[in-house]
DNA sequence: CCCTTTCGTCGAAGCGCTTCGACAGCTGTA
DNA sequence: TACAGCTGTCGAAGCGCTTCGACGAAAGGG
């Protein structure tokens, strides 16, 4: 391997100089610049990121916790996911995939190895175990001292207590309610949500209960009857929770979709007792825009940013390393788009 | 950050004996060992991560360069990473993820820089440009001296040229030849064939073409007339795609489905067009486990083993880089469970 | 009983980089 | 002319760890 030394050498000056042309933190003549960057080229050299580490006390990397179950929004979570290796490299840093598996103790193990400089966690519930490690400010009492990592961390999700913590997400709660709002306008009194699958709700993953939070205010305010039912995904089990659904009230007219691996088999289903789409039944959905135009039915949907959410986690961490930005919780605005499943509801016999 | 040093005078040994009770690599009396480890213990010590890797020249971390794009196997995809995210762990290294946007200059970098001690890539095509960079052995004046990395790595998915690399892969020739086998043996004499979108021909990855080779020569053997059509995703596209393999070839009883995301888009038109799976028409699909059994119609499939893949890699990987193996390609034999989606051959009208 | 091994521990030398302070040579100002 | 203030460069100290050789002590062999 060529050493930064070797570089030096070859380019007639001192290691330091060398360092300084690599970091810019020093003004160098432009003669020197070049000369060393062409000893760079020449001899193909790589900075040796374990020294570099070492003695600046930044590894460049950025750790990113993914959800180890693949139960739900396993698209979306690629998306992020690809999205935060994309904007982590144009901001010269690299990427870390841990898993929840080890819980907590990865947080405690990344920060104190100092193997990354900063996290970004998905998949966050409301009363997270890896959030006290988190938190910075001043958090009284709340962690034993010398426990804390004060790890710089964005999450992406929103936890019940944001206090002293970074968060990026989409409006769940907005667009529970822009759902129902929608389906309100159009005159469908009686709507069903399918949810996503019961374990998501089990263990208190923010992102499914605001949404049904805003999906219940919304239709307390448009005056509309709401059912909600979780659904583990696929066919048989929806077509279980449709049957429950109609049977207790059938004169459903309205349905939210959030769990994306039921939207095929609804629209399927619906067709199969020939309710059409749009004009007996309308469908929103909250899912990615990808799944939305290729369904049966071009649908009516929320898109769940994926890009952006990973795009701006990766910004608001960066940010924060480099002491630009404090706490903040940022909410992205949803947006409903209008498309072939949704229609005014069929007047009533 | 409490550093070996503090560790050392906590215990009252000196720094090496703490760094031989960490490695294992001389023999320590059980009683130093153990306070040495309640000193860990109690200070909540965390190797430096960056200091190991500079005096070792190990960083215990394995890199996983994942497709950018998104047009095809994203569930399988995901799966593969948190498979290897999870096996690395076990085997003590942490994944580091880069997306293919960066190309070969991520392999000369994470080499160069010694990020990583070895690579997993996905995505590999035929003539891969990250190849040269990879090949160990002697690729006699194939490479510029001083360019080969000559990084450790293990591919999932198949090259033109595997000489001097190691490659983890399900057996796709095996799976088309299977595919048609089995419909061939229903009886089926005219079977069309669902492709990956025609981006994924186009770039020539391997896993497709390889398919399709082997579903020839399987039809070949078996007698049986084969029509192949790439497809996108996606409802409108699927219904082009079937109205034209109809047309040409009207008396199609088979149909072997490459193409995850047109699985339903299919079952929903042939059930649209008045044909019955499996009395009419039978359907078999190349796709994980988890979409053949949630599809409206329980699959007969070929599964691919995500899992499977992303644990044989690291586990060569890891073999390697304890100089314990060679290079070596895998090929993971296909399975075909018959399910609700493929029956005999309507008799002949 | 002495000499050789083996065991358990220590000190010291780096690994390749960043960064601080020093300083030589200039420019510009008084 | 002299001195303050830049600019551009260098040397050296250290970041926290691994690892090599050394060495005293205990154990085994002749």
């Amino acid at each position: 391997m060529v050493t930064l030394a070797e570089v030096a050498q070859h380019a007639g000056v001192s290691a330091s100089t060398v360092s300084y042309v690599l970091s810019g933190k020093r003004s160098i003549s432009t003669n020197t610049r070049q000369r060393v960057e062409e000893s760079i080229r020449e001899l193909g050299y790589h900075p040796n990121a374990g020294a570099r580490a070492l003695a600046s006390s930044r590894s460049n990397i950025i750790a990113l916790m993914v959800p180890l179950r693949t139960d739900m929004y396993v698209p979306v979570m690629m998306e992020i996911a690809i999205a935060v290796a994309t904007t982590a490299r144009a901001h010269g840093y690299d990427v870390l995939l841990l898993t929840g598996e080890e819980g907590p103790d990865a947080v405690r193990r990344v920060a104190g190895s100092g193997l990354a400089d900063g996290m970004i966690l998905m998949d966050v519930e409301l009363e997270d175990e890896r959030l006290p490690l988190l938190r910075g400010g001043d958090t009284p009492g709340g962690t034993r001292p010398g426990v804390r990592a004060d790890q710089p961390a964005v999450l992406i999700g929103l936890p019940a207590d944001t206090s002293g913590l970074t968060c990026v997400d989409l409006d769940f709660r907005a667009t529970g309610a822009l759902c129902v709002e929608h389906l309100a306008k159009l005159g469908h009194r009686d709507i069903a949500v399918i949810g996503e699958a019961p374990a998501v709700y089990e263990r208190h993953t923010g992102f499914a209960e605001r949404t049904l939070d805003g999906l219940r205010s919304g239709a307390r305010e448009a005056g509309v009857r709401l059912l909600h039912r979780p659904c583990e995904g696929g066919y048989d089990a929806m077509a279980l929770t449709l049957a429950r659904i109609l049977d207790e009230r059938p004169g459903t007219t309205g349905f939210v979709v959030q769990n994306e691996s039921a939207v095929e088999p609804l629209l399927a289903l619906l067709r199969q007792q020939g309710r059409a789409v749009p004009e007996d039944v309308s469908v929103v959905a909250v899912c990615p825009e990808q799944v939305a135009v290729q369904a049966s039915v071009r649908l009516t949907s929320v898109a769940i940013p994926a890009q952006e959410m990973g795009r701006y986690a990766v910004e608001h961490l960066v940010a924060k390393l480099d002491g630009r930005d404090g706490d903040e919780v940022v909410l992205i605005a949803p947006e409903l788009t209008v498309r072939a499943s949704s229609g005014p509801a069929p007047s009533r016999a």
